[in-house]
RNA sequence: GCCGAUGUAGCUCAGUUGGCCAGAGCAGCUGAUUUGUAAUCAGCUGGUCGGGGGUUCGAAUCCCUCCAUCGGCUCCA
């Protein structure tokens, strides 16, 4: 007998060779019908492949990673059998389960476009009720190749090339077979419902040298209500689209005249964007930054000298043309070569470090035209950057000091679902990367330790470096779940070599400072973006463009509007009448439309009482108060909104 | 940049297999109405059908090309 040990501590024993399917049966019938996957000793484990000697198991349902893992990575199957039968001599790369879904990458003889996806659908559902189970077959690395070949399919061929003899498996379902890790659901029967949601080009194993493959996008589940549901979401996130709030509440625009990827900031959205920008001023002025500006051209030396000429290559940076042809300049892509040159103009001493400067500086850069996107990935951004200059003792401090910063933001604006990524060096190619080992890895070391003891919860990503040096990247989700980084610490020893920075130390010997680049918000357009997905354009009211609309229940009464817009005025609340000959429906409608969150209505009654009727937002009638209680009302709730450290 | 899709009025969208001066709702303008918590009524204005080229007796509709947008890939200092 061998001897299975339960998640939670018991231990049963079953014949060699039971399946996880039968132990499940064995526990209970329901368990049996949701289990989807299973691990023995931490492994992932088919339910059906005999389990010879005992270990750990758990079991994996819908609700676990795995199990979804699992259904999706089985569900590609299903799709490739699909179109194996429709388009036979098709071939295929490769095809996972994502974080919403799977694909499968193929070489299709006849071009597969998003009108077929409807009878890959139907053929999908047809191969599912048929139950078939996978099985597992394990091969040799002649075998495996030998298959492959036969077939003419040089992706798999090459895949194999990259396998180990001895670890290769077969799985298959029905008439169809594919190279595969596993492990795979214990049949197709699981999967009640499926839709291929888009249709694309992708680069064989992600390089662009390599020829584009066709990826089909889907995802399934185990019942039919849930892709409803599934879509539904889909269709309210997309009401969430900055792009399409940013037109509807006229915060900014693109011009193809002025030309693409350059954002046009609304008056509305331009005050939204100077709110954010003063906040962040006012918390940098307490932690000791100072403001500078920088022109947005630099001659082409000062990026030789920074090494991102070289990285980059002239493609990447934009010429601006003066009329003497022996003058170089370029627009700037990035604000820290300018910085340094700052940090240089006069001898610093240990006494003056950190010495922080701060700057909304404009950038430019020459992305690809198919990688713009909205507000999010642009060719001229306002970064909210930082570089701070210290002496090394310092440096793991003032890392800190940062992440408070950061934090904080995030708190006031109600981030709460973001990830923390430590990016560090590819660890393979090192070609991409300027300066010392040594100093990559002190700087490694002060990022790592720095996150540590804040207690942030970090992944680790490696490749994903600047090019001078590792980062923090607080990483937040838009409406649809695609991941942007925001915020984003730095640290670099190789920059201040470059430019040769010092400062005199107390035994007055001159020694290199470090430098920390930092923006808590990223970029304005990108942060600006993210948080309108976040707020669907409900925007806290302290930086809402406009706070409290007055309506006047008549023409009557459009004086008394005027009378309180201007004692909310005097009192620091923005507000405005809305004097348009329409009824008070029609304003409230309207208004509730451009998510103001506060509307006053004004009639007789209010008129003669001093008084107005309060709407918020959302929620309807709160009654009425006088002008002066409800300002002292709104600052309250402005002080309490940029205050949430209590 | 690559693969695919899309582009009709300020906005959201109709326009059958190419065929009368290209339509609707909203917005805008004019007038009436003077309104009590999510759309008052009537009239009017507004379009190089993304740009350019071609096929045709005739093109929003078919073909070519360029531009932009969207979904991905790649990239992201």
């Amino acid at each position: 007998m061998i001897k299975i040990t339960f998640p939670d501590g018991n231990q049963r024993e079953y014949n060699p060779g039971t399946t996880g399917l039968e132990i499940a049966e064995s526990i209970s019938p329901r368990l049996a019908q949701d289990v989807l996957a299973m691990s023995v000793d931490g492994k992932l484990w088919d339910l059906r492949r005999p389990i010879e000697s005992g270990g750990a198991i758990q079991f994996f349902k819908w609700d676990d990673r795995q199990g979804k893992e699992t259904f999706w990575h089985s569900s590609s199957h299903l799709l490739a059998e699909a179109l194996e039968e429709l388009y036979p001599g098709i071939k295929f790369g490769i095809g996972p389960s994502i974080e919403n879904g799977f694909y499968y990458d193929v070489d299709s003889p006849v071009p597969i476009t998003e009108a077929d996806l409807p009878a890959i659908e139907k053929k999908i559902m047809e191969l599912a009720q048929k139950k078939t189970p996978f099985c597992r077959r394990e091969v040799s690395k002649q075998e495996a190749m030998d298959t492959y070949t036969k077939k003419g399919d040089q992706y798999k061929t090459e895949l194999i090339g990259d396998l180990e003899d001895g670890t290769i498996s077969f799985y298959s379902h029905g008439n169809f077979t594919d190279l595969c890790r596993g492990p795979h659901l214990p049949d197709s029967g699981a999967v009640k419902a499926v839709k291929l949601t888009s249709i694309a080009g992708a680069y064989w194993r992600g390089s662009e040298k390599n020829k584009m493959l066709t990826r089909i996008y889907g995802i399934t589940f185990p019942k039919k209500s849930m892709l409803d549901e599934y879509l539904a979401m889909l269709e309210e996130a997309k009401k969430r689209d900055h792009r399409k709030i940013g037109k509807e509440l006229e915060l900014f625009f693109f011009s193809q005249r002025v030309g693409q990827g350059l954002p046009m900031w609304l008056p509305k959205g331009a005050a939204l964007r100077e709110r954010l920008e003063n906040f962040l001023r006012s918390v940098q002025k307490g932690h000791g930054y100072e403001q500078v500006i920088t022109p947005h051209i630099g001659m082409k030396d000062l990026y030789v000298t920074s090494g991102h000429y070289a990285k980059y290559g002239k493609d990447s940076f934009q010429p601006i043309h003066t009329p003497d042809p022996g003058e170089e300049f370029l627009l700037k892509p990035m604000n820290c070569p300018h910085h340094c040159e700052m940090y240089k103009y006069k001898p610093r001493s240990y006494k003056d470090l950190p010495v922080r400067f701060a700057e909304f500086g404009t950038v430019y850069r020459y992305e690809m035209s198919g990688e713009l996107h909205g507000l999010t990935r642009v060719r001229g951004f306002t970064q909210d950057d930082a570089h701070l200059f210290c002496r090394p003792d310092q440096l793991k401090d003032e890392f800190k000091k940062v992440i408070d910063i950061v934090l904080y933001i995030f708190k006031t604006l109600d981030f709460k679902d973001y990830t923390a990524q430590i990016s560090l060096r590819d660890q393979v190619d090192r070609e991409k990367y300027i300066g010392s080992d040594e100093n990559w890895e002190k700087a490694e070391q002060a990022i790592i330790e720095a996150a540590e003891e804040k207690g942030l919860n970090t992944v680790v990503e490696y490749g994903e470096a600047a090019f001078y040096g590792p980062k923090l990247d607080f990483m937040v989700k838009d409406a649809l779940g695609r991941k942007w980084q925001l915020g984003t610490i730095q640290v670099d020893y190789n920059l201040p070599e470059r430019f040769d920075l010092t400062y005199i130390g107390a035994d007055d010997k001159l020694h290199r400072p470090v430098m920390i680049h930092r923006a808590p918000f990223g970029s304005m357009e990108r942060f600006v973006a993210v948080l309108i997905e976040h707020t669907a354009g409900k925007f806290p009211l302290w930086l809402t463009p406009e706070q409290v609309v007055v309506l006047p229940i008549s023409e009557k009464f459009n004086d008394y509007a005027g009378q309180v817009v201007k004692a909310l005025d005097e009192a620091g609340v923005r507000a405005q009448t809305d004097v348009r000959n329409e009824k008070i429906g029609r304003k409230i409608r309207d208004n509730e439309l451009k998510r103001i969150p506060y509307l006053l209505i004004v009639g007789e009654k209010e008129e003669q009482d001093g008084t107005v009727s309060v709407r918020l937002q959302g929620e309807g009638d709160k009654g009425s108060m006088s002008v002066a209680e409800f300002a002292a009302m709104i600052n309250d709730k402005v002080k309490q909104e940029i205050n949430p450290i209590q």
